[in-house]
DNA sequence: GGCAGATTAAATGTCAGACATTAAAATGTA
DNA sequence: TACATTTTAATGTCTGACATTTAATCTGCC
């Protein structure tokens, strides 16, 4: 392992860079167990809380587990999908509220991204994905539903057209744009009419994709892109209309 | 904020968590100082290692800067694209790279993905994002590169047609699409002849997003997908052959 | 000999206190 | 006022110790 000189930043986040590489690199393979704190201080040529530190990083981002014990110790953990997820998740979310984008792109790459799964989900999807689809379109339907609710479902649905996909790399990547659209998703109040829309082109959706219609799912997925925009769109001027009001009494 | 039982987790673990929630939740806004190690050592009733363990967490993430000296301490960080692109591409490969995920399945989602992105890039290119693009053909173009300088090359052309969509949502998604599937290309060798067609192919992509003409783009994405996959099969091929080989001698 | 229980050992988890280093703010001085 | 110095509050690091967990080993009994 490569050593590290007095430059300008941590020791932890020096000696986290070297294990990381070794990790990404291969030359520590899944499972295998790295040396021991005190090992890796005598190495370093520091203090067993700054290798403490260092793994803590590591640990953050999944890297690694530790276990307690006689046997016990650092290994290099296998990166699950599932665990990939929820960073991804948090990770999306925090961009987009951190960084103020606007509803329009963040929907324009969901929906980018959604069309380039659907031919692929239209070809492949199993009867559970169908079955998960009608579940959550009946749901909606559902009387007295909060538009947190709405927005679950329709996390759930979407998901399932995705990963009707068969494709795991695309299911992990579009949990991140689905999920962390959430809380933008969110800012809307769903009225009567407008969930009755959704449901009829969920359920478009679903027919389209249970023919195996590529086109006219691509086809039914442009519309919806299209009612959520205006949808979050009049949200926006219905808002803007009760700010000024507010401002001028 | 909340606090921790002696439950089965790390104490470190436990003031992260409660910690990324109160970052997520908003309670902690961008560029708040957070109250001092000291101060969280006191008020989590932990030693001040142990709060140090926990923040270098939150910092693997990029959900906290520190800063030291008078006015120094931890702040939460504004997680830039920028910042998520590498996390987004290092978790990306290790995912490959450690669930043995074939080929063809990252190729798939890989293509997907990009002719997500086509439409949007045909319309709205730039003439940098051209001018990128028409560089690196012309890098692949070159005699005496090294297989891994063309897939470098064929990266950054790749980026610079996604970037085109002008969606900084998309790129970031597509970041980790592509550069993840860097290593698994590395292991294709391009012949004289393989390094000819993709020219070829890229010139045509180009040519299409500068016509701005999304079905042409998308014509080619799909000619260069099977392209790269069939390459890909003859270097397996080739290898199991050789492998036979081996054996048998 | 074999098995149950006690012991040991090795590792991580946690703590307390100290010192080093940094960088801004307060202070003093020409 | 302008500049140099000191103070101060924070993170960064170290030392050494103890607590806890867990598997392996040892011991005694049947």
């Amino acid at each position: 392992m490569k050593i590290d000189p007095d430059s300008s930043k941590d020791l932890s986040a020096q000696i986290a860079e070297a294990i990381r590489g070794e990790i990404v690199g291969g030359q520590l393979i899944v499972d295998q167990r790295l040396p021991s704190e005190a090992e890796l201080a005598d190495h370093f040529e520091v203090s067993r809380p700054t290798v403490r530190e260092a793994l803590k990083r590591l640990a953050a981002q999944s890297l690694i587990r530790t276990q307690r014990g006689a046997t016990g110790g650092a290994f290099v953990n296998r990166l699950r999908f599932e665990d990939a997820y929820d960073q991804q998740v948090t990770t999306a979310s925090l961009l987009l509220s951190m960084n103020a984008v606007s509803f329009d792109v963040a929907c324009e790459a969901r929906y980018a991204l959604e069309r380039a799964c659907a031919p692929l989900s239209a070809e492949r999807r199993t009867p559970d994905h169908l079955a998960t689809m009608r579940a959550e379109i009946h749901r909606q339907g559902q009387p007295g539903l909060t538009d947190e609710a709405v927005c679950a479902s329709d996390v759930t649905f979407h998901r399932a057209l995705v990963d009707g996909a068969g494709n795991k790399v695309l299911s992990y990547q579009l949990a991140g744009a689905v999920e962390a659209m959430q809380p933008l998703m969110n800012m809307i109040t769903f009225t009567a009419r407008s969930r009755e829309a959704i449901v009829a082109l969920h359920t478009d959706i679903a027919n389209a994709v249970e023919a195996q219609d590529a086109a006219k799912t691509d086809e039914v997925l442009n519309t919806l892109e299209t009612y959520t925009r205006e949808l979050a769109h009049s949200v926006g001027t219905a808002r803007a209309q009760k700010d000024k009001e507010k401002a001028t009494a």
